[in-house]
RNA sequence: GCGCCGGUGGUCCAGUGGUAGGACAGUGGCUUCCCAAGCCACUAGCCCGGGUUCAAUUCCCGGCCGGCGCACCA
């Protein structure tokens, strides 16, 4: 095994063979972007689809395709705008970074100094002889840098609507949610899909396409009435996990803890059945694409590290190299996203929820006469109305004498209680409306395209040279199949080849012809990017007693078949799709012998 | 953003103050009935800008890109 890193051998594989490789090459490249190449175009794709599949189709769920692009009000609302404009200050000691303007809110009377020009902050930080909060050196003269982790952009022409590239998808679903209820008929629970890309300025873009500026996400927003709806928990109940709970994480001999969804629910280990419900699918799923799950985990996040809106937080992470990269989050967020847009939007963002039993209540109600209330208040009489309304669901009670006294503007003005026409009546109120919870699960997948090829990359020692190849599942390969001629000079080879990548092709395979080269070569072409099978057109096939044959190769051991051409799709249908193992064809056809192991 | 290291055909590397060589890959041809075989021919490269110099791929400075460490990752 050479002593390069899997990371360095992947990069490599990947640049050759059309995986993925650094953006704009031609004009220098720019850090953090990528281009996905044929083959990474059509895997990230396939795993595009097999998590729609699961996180969309088989749960019901509805997926949308928002705006990459969304006004500034937007993030206002989520709180990205505020948590990305952020002013730093590296100290020149010990090197760590502060928050420039909570140094000098500590420290002066300013309350917001987020919204100072730098050079003025950067004089503050010396008239006030700011020192480091962790090492006390001084930080005057230190220079101020803005970190805005939001590419940001103008709507139209000029500058006067701001907008920004969404930092997440996930936004693009909560600003939505008005429409999406009414799709789903208000009635909770649903989930709403996304799939798509988010754009973040990072610093310091690294480790190839694990940390890029310019990423696709699968999110899934699952919303849910905290109080009636539950999880079909018990369909993963039985779903083996690797958990590394935060109370393991911060134990001096802390480990692993292997339990199954169920369990860990039971035990709290999971705070929350939801989650353990996602973790639950999410682990069957990550297992049916490909992932190794020896190098597999759930993580909780700690305390420290969660998302202040975020009640529990467990994130799916992957080896490779050692590190330990996060590809998933599933994260309970409450009804923190959805109460923010309805602060901050003119829609209401809750559904209606009716109660059991319609609920009689009374409610104080005042219809003040307006006939009255104009003349004498003129152009407070608006105001004098809305305080009494106000009043009368506050402290119904001050209705009690013959006036009643309400202030607006620091004036009191006395109203009969006649005009103001309180009333106490009795509703009949049929329901509530609640913000629904919301519960995140959302996968980086081009971190999961990374670990896919990280886990399936394999190397064989065939007698003195290395056999490379992807043991990619099926499920996600590139390419389905590679149909070659045994020899390109004999023409009755070629045409049943070129015949037979037709017929693939009419029956939805991806296929690859390739009629260069040695048979060896060909199937190292294939083998190293992925390719589960091979069918080759021999002389023998076609010239024996009984129907035309052909081979069929498995990539992973290189064994071979050899079937009936009039079987062939149906064969490769059922080991590329159905899950069918090749043994299967093992023990039902002819396995022919190669020159070498491999 | 800071520090260290690097940047030569598609890939991986060697090398040089007088513009470059290998391996693998690729293309065409010959050969070839099962795992990167062989033969012939061919394609294809010094990251960008500035400086020093008669001359820079080579030395110097800056940039860009990449790797690692620090910071950042809401």
């Amino acid at each position: 095994m050479s002593m390069e890193t899997e990371g360095e051998r992947l990069a490599e594989l990947a640049k050759r063979r059309g995986y993925f490789f650094g953006a704009s090459g031609a004009y220098g490249g720019a850090a953090g972007f990528y281009t996905f190449g044929p083959q990474g175009a059509s895997l990230k794709s396939n795993v595009e689809d097999a998590w729609r599949d699961r996180f969309t189709v088989q749960e019901g769920n509805f997926e949308i395709e928002a705006p990459t692009i969304m006004p500034e009000p937007v993030f206002e609302a989520s709180g990205h705008l505020d948590g990305f404009d952020d002013m730093l200050v590296e100290c020149p000691e010990c090197g760590e970074s502060h928050r420039a303007d909570h140094l000098i809110e500590d420290a002066t009377a300013i309350e917001e100094a987020e919204t100072l020009p730098i050079p003025e902050v950067e004089a503050l930080i010396a008239d006030h002889e700011l020192q480091c909060p962790t090492c006390g050196a001084h930080l005057a003269g230190e220079s101020v840098d803005d970190f805005n982790l939001m590419f940001e952009t103008n709507i139209g022409p000029g500058s006067s609507t701001p907008g920004y590239l969404r930092p997440e998808t996930a936004q693009g679903i909560f600003v939505e949610f008005p429409r999406i209820k009414e799709y789903a008929r208000n009635s909770l629970p649903f989930g709403a899909t996304q799939i798509g890309r988010a754009y973040r300025n990072e610093i310091s873009p690294r480790k190839s396409i694990v940390r890029t500026r310019e990423f696709t996400q699968a999110e899934l927003e699952q919303f849910v009435d905290p109080e009636r709806d539950e999880p079909a928990l018990e369909s993963v109940a039985d779903v083996a996990v690797t958990l590394y709970p935060a109370a393991e994480q911060e134990a001096d001999d802390g480990d692993y803890v292997e339990t199954t969804v169920g369990a860990a629910v039971e035990e709290g280990i999971i705070g929350d059945a939801w989650i353990g419900y996602f973790l639950g699918i999410a682990q069957e799923w990550y297992e049916r694409i490909g992932v190794d799950m020896d190098r597999f985990r759930f993580r909780q996040h700690l305390a420290g590290e969660r998302a202040h809106y975020a009640a529990d937080c467990w994130d799916a992470e992957s080896e490779v190299d050692g590190d330990w990269i996060e590809i998933a989050g599933f994260a309970y967020r409450g009804d923190y996203d959805l109460s923010k847009h309805s602060e901050y939007s003119d829609d209401e963002f809750t559904i209606f929820r009716q109660f059991d039993e319609p609920k009689t209540v009374e409610t104080a109600v005042v219809e003040p006469d307006m006939s009255v209330l104009g003349p004498e208040f003129g152009g407070a009489a608006g105001d004098v109305k809305s305080a009494l309304e106000a009043l009368a669901e506050r402290d119904p009670d001050a209705f009690e004498g013959k006036t009643v006294t309400v202030e607006v503007d620091g004036e009191t003005h006395e109203v009969d209680v006649d005009v103001a026409n309180f009333r106490v009546e009795t509703q009949t109120v049929s329901g509530e409306h609640i913000t629904p919870h919301v519960i995140e699960p959302s996968f980086g997948v081009d971190r999961t395209v990374y670990t896919l090829l990280a886990h399936a990359y394999e190397e064989d020692d065939v007698g003195d040279e290395t056999r490379t190849y992807l043991s990619l599942s099926p499920d996600v390969a590139p390419t389905d199949v590679g149909v070659f001629p045994l020899v390109s000079n004999v023409e009755r080879l070629v045409e049943r080849a070129e015949g037979l990548v037709d017929d693939l092709r009419e029956s939805g395979f991806s296929v690859v012809y390739d009629d260069s080269g040695s048979i060896g070569r060909r199937y190292r072409r294939q083998d190293e990017v992925g390719t589960p099978f091979c069918v080759t057109v021999d002389r023998d096939g076609l010239e024996g007693d009984g129907p035309d044959t052909v081979t069929i190769r498995e990539r992973d051991t290189a064994r071979q078949v050899r079937v009936p051409v009039d079987d062939l799709v149906a064969e490769l249908r059922a080991v590329e799709r159905g899950g069918q193992p090749f043994d299967d064809l093992v023990d039902r056809y002819d396995l022919v012998e190669s020159g070498t192991d491999a």
